[in-house]
DNA sequence: GTAATAAAAGTATTTAAATACTTTTATTTA
DNA sequence: TAAATAAAAGTATTTAAATACTTTTATTAC
């Protein structure tokens, strides 16, 4: 569905999110250590997301990235088109590079309707509601 | 959600289904003609459900690939899980290896129901269901 | 203003999937 | 039985994503 990339990425906000209150910002090591994914590929992401504006970043001694009041809304959409772009939403489930209602693949509807509900879980989540359940301890961003 | 090789089997599959009633055989070019799909890894993947026995296969002169009465029966899941296995429909959306209703991620009960909305798809279509739109010329296997 | 710190940026390597190529085996037909 | 055909099988290459490494730039603190 989405790329491992990807999905650091979001595991990445989440946990930028949840410890918002802090106030403190996190460097990439600490960051990939807390959601259990490779450095390199986490620094690289989080310069996509800073440049992107759905974190912030800052350099130097006590530098590090961290998140603001209005990014905590975002919906974790934002994040999918930021790292993979919108083609996970709109692609053939069989491959067809143009399939559409006019043209269908022979699973056209029933797999529109899995890519709609994958798209409606990210458009209707946030970096917000996401960071809750963690916060409060029942859910995890690690295994 | 699947992998190239794996769209390419439905597909072909489906194309082998819907020239069910014809009696003959197609060879690997054929098929990879009619599905729009790389040859080689058409003719890889087609060995891989013979050998499955989701399909058929003749060597030698009229020789190619067929299907009989029986595997028009199976539903797309066999061809899924022949070719990419099960993990589809196990994986985390977040890509936590254990992820679990005991130790969830923050989307886990979402993205659960977007997977098993895609599972029901999988299991519920059989071949024969899906030739059926494609043999009245209402759907296509290639753009 | 110098040293230390940490992200930004650019480049290189690794890995797995996809694609390409080659050889072998089974089958048919003449 | 020999030639032709087509899948089976094995190996090699390519490609894109992921991971690794290096250099540059900005910021802080002394």
């Amino acid at each position: 569905m989405l790329s491992v990339t990807c999905k650091a990425a979001i595991k990445a906000v989440i946990y930028l999110g949840s410890m918002f209150k802090s106030g403190e910002k996190f460097g990439i090591r600490e960051i990939a250590d807390q959601i259990d994914e490779n450095e390199h590929t986490v620094g690289k992401l989080l310069q996509k997301l800073a440049k992107a504006g759905l974190i912030c970043s800052a350099k130097g001694p006590n530098g590090g990235f961290y998140i603001i009041e209005n990014q905590m809304k975002l919906p974790i959409l934002a994040i999918v088109e930021a790292i993979d772009g919108t083609d996970v939403f709109n692609q053939c489930g069989l491959g067809l590079h143009k399939c559409s209602a006019a043209h269908p693949c022979p699973i056209h509807n029933d797999f529109k309707s899995v890519r709609e509900g994958f798209r409606m879980l990210c458009s209707e989540k946030t970096i917000e509601d996401l960071c809750l359940p963690v916060n409060s301890g029942i859910a995890y961003l690690i295994s």
